[in-house]
DNA sequence: CCAAGACTGGACTGTCCAGTCCAGAAATTA
DNA sequence: TAATTTCTGGACTGGACAGTCCAGTCTTGG
């Protein structure tokens, strides 16, 4: 605390006027840090596209958003506080992860409806799709064995997974 | 530390006079807690089994391992002390994951040499493998959104995975 | 221009926790 | 049994850190 007054060039009692406690503050951190972050449109290039090229788009929106410096603390924080309280990972969660998934499920449903994916659980389909996405890169950062990736790095491991991804669910 | 010597019913000086400090304690907690956990073999059924069996017997002993309360409080307790020093985390990638993963690309290779898999980059498959089978599950676990996990649950996201790793790898 | 409220800085309290110290008890060894 | 080593328990130190207090200064709206 003493150093979020300093680095908002503030005194420590202003910052408890406006968050009662560090957990209000950090609430208010995740819940704003994620409003900056998410993702207006998944898909923002006009025109129309391959579902290859569309899954490309979203994997690598989601890999940029998840493997940034930021997101690697700030689910550290989580990970931390998680050992004795999970109340900051269902805030951050529902904030971020769950409408994420969402997005992406009516993405697939969508594709499916155009004949361009498989039918199926497509619960299941967004969940491979993230977790092979992440991958052992957010494994690796999440315990400070990787710390900034590439674009290259990110696109390579990008073009592995939209790959692995038609092989199960395209058509 | 004060617990610790509680729990081995000892004082805590008798601690610090087998283990330095704290840090070379926890080292010796992983270096022992991979030894007691390390699979012996990765497969242990006598008899010929399909490629299918036996990503399944594999990934069912990955995914008890990695979701175990013990594995998730020691995920915990490395990402925390990543934050400002990876040194644990290297201690345990290196006693646990990479010789695991080097077992399993050995497994890969071996179905691959006996036509059960496509040929390719098996690092990637057997990374693959891995991302799916941790899946959202180790992230939310992870998070504390959920602390056990039945059998049930773990079949069931067992067969996607090994199907999903099917369609990808499979011939 | 002045009163009310906001902000400052920095000292202070209380808690947690790693690590140390020590005097006496217990176990080992000769 | 006597000497030596090891262990106990519990008090203590020091540093980190959340949160409070307060006396004095700055801002701002009426």
């Amino acid at each position: 605390m003493d150093e979020v007054a300093k680095l908002a060039g503030v005194s420590k009692q202003t910052v408890y006027t406006h968050f009662q406690n560090k957990d209000r503050l950090f609430s208010a951190v995740i819940t704003y840090v994620l409003r900056q972050y998410y993702p207006e449109s998944l898909l923002n290039a006009p025109g129309p596209h391959t579902i290859e090229e569309d899954l490309r788009t979203i994997g690598r929106q989601y890999m940029r958003l998840v493997m940034s410096a930021e997101a690697i603390s700030m689910y550290r924080a989580l990970v931390t506080a998680a050992a004795s309280d999970p109340h900051f990972s269902h805030l951050f969660f529902e904030a971020g992860p769950v409408p994420l998934e969402e997005d992406i499920i009516r993405f697939l449903q969508q594709a499916v409806s155009e004949g361009k994916l498989k039918a199926g659980d497509m619960h299941q389909a967004a969940s491979h799709f993230g977790s092979l996405l992440r991958g052992e890169i957010h494994f690796k950062q999440s315990l400070g064995l990787i710390d900034t990736v590439s674009d290259a790095e990110i696109e390579t491991h990008l073009n592995s997974c939209v790959e692995a991804f038609l092989a199960i669910y395209g058509r």
